[in-house]
Order: structure tokens, then C-alpha cells, then sequence
DNA sequence: ACTTACCGTAAGTCATAGCTTACGCTTTTG
DNA sequence: CAAAAGCGTAAGCTATGACTTACGGTAAGT
């Protein structure tokens, strides 16, 4: 397994809103740094920080090509977090059930 | 009546660590604010805050019982986030077999 | 080999998020 | 009715995160 980089740093990369322009904008394919920044409202810097932080984060793939290096979304990047939200809501709605369940107290229970 | 709190506060509601031990905690059933602030490291106000992000965010829902006021988690609350994922990360899969594609059926020769 | 293009990192600034203490309101209890 | 319990909110402090400019290092072009 260790689809996970971390939840935590999975969640924090996509906490932020320019952050998750730059994942909308890689959706039609790789590209380099240069160019992703021509689409955004900051600096080439400031996205370069921002792809580090995406890249720690297991999202994105790192293609050196010569000068350039081209980012793209890690297909499996997702994996971890899906899980950990499955793992957390699957036990979420379970208990829900339960309530109204409970709350419905006129059908017969069992254990 | 959209699922989509806006998926920008659902993040940064999860991306808080505090936060999701708040809903981890939840995972047992709805409870006062004052017992899931015995579970926690930090004060009763803090855990009230962190209620309303998470509750603005439609993760939780909240129900007023005399004196006391019960935070469960919501059944729904994470369908506006998956809904999201699932569409990025299935142009990110299409782009990623497309240039999977590409590379096999048309080697570019470099260097 | 020199110049240009592309990119990551460092340093510094400014806004915001999270925590604590203090306070006021509502509901229960004696 | 008075006292206590349970919560939410306001005010203030501090740490952290996002942005900018400046710089250095590597690959490409002439």
C-alpha cells in the first residue's frame, strides 16, 4: 500500500485555491513550469512553490526534459485520500443508519 | 440544493489536523461539545470553532437538545468533494493514457 | 565560448488561521 | 427564584503560509 503520502499533506495541497487552479489547468496534459504560470495570477516563483508542494503531496509527476520540466498529474495520486475519506465517512454512515435505526424503534432489533 | 458547500471550504475544513480529529472522533456517533472537547489538546472554545468551519463546510450536522446541542457527522457531506476529485482525476487518467498512447505508438526520437 | 532561456531557492514582507482567556446568553437544577 | 451547567462569540496574540524580488545554476542556441 503506502498509496498515502500523508494525508495530511494531500489535504493541505488542496486547500489552496491556486494550487487547485494549477491541477485544473494540468487536467489537459504535462507541461512546464513557464507556462503554467502564464495562465496564473502569480508569479513563476510562487508557482514553482506551489508545484513542490503538490509534488511532496504524490500529485503531480516530475518529467525533466532537457531545460524544461514538464509537471502532470499523478494518475494515483488521489488513492490515499479517497481512501482515508471512504475509511471515515464509510464508518460515518454506518452510524447514521444506527440512529435512525434507533429513532425507528419499532421494528425489531438484533445484534 | 446543490451538494456543493463549496468545495473550497470542505478542504480547508479538512486540511486541519484538529479538525479531523474532530470527525475521527465523530465516527462513533453524534456527541456535546464538551465531551468531544475532553478527547482533544486543545480548549472548549477552540473545539467550537473548529464546529462551525466543519458545520459551514456541511460536514456535520448539528442537533439542539435542550442545554446541550449534538454534532454528528454528515451523511452527504462529502459528496460535493468526491464529485470534484472524480472529475479531475478522470481527465487526469484519460490524459495520462493518452500520452501513454502516444509514447508507444510514436517514439520520438531525440538526443 | 558567450549569451540567452528556463527553473529552483533564499530572504523578506504581509495577511490569515488557530489558540487562549473573558464574557454573555440560554437551559436545567435545587 | 437563584445557582450552576453548557455553548457560542469577541478580543488579542502568535505562528505559519503565500507572495514578491533577487540570485545562482544548468541546458540550449548562435
Amino acid at each position: 500500500m503506502a498509496y498515502t503520502h500523508a494525508i495530511d499533506e494531500t489535504l493541505i495541497a488542496l486547500a489552496d485555491p491556486t494550487r487547485r487552479a494549477i491541477l485544473q489547468r494540468l487536467r489537459v496534459g504535462a507541461m512546464p513550469v513557464g507556462v503554467l504560470a502564464e495562465g496564473l495570477p502569480v508569479s513563476r516563483p510562487a508557482v514553482s512553490q506551489h508545484l513542490r508542494i503538490l509534488s511532496n503531496a504524490g500529485l503531480l509527476i516530475v518529467t525533466p526534459q532537457g531545460n524544461r520540466r514538464l509537471y502532470g498529474l499523478a494518475p494515483t495520486g488521489m488513492n490515499g485520500l479517497r481512501a482515508y475519506l471512504d475509511d471515515l465517512w464509510g464508518d460515518a454512515l454506518e452510524a447514521f443508519a444506527q440512529a435512525a435505526h434507533d429513532l425507528l424503534k419499532d421494528d425489531t432489533h438484533d445484534t
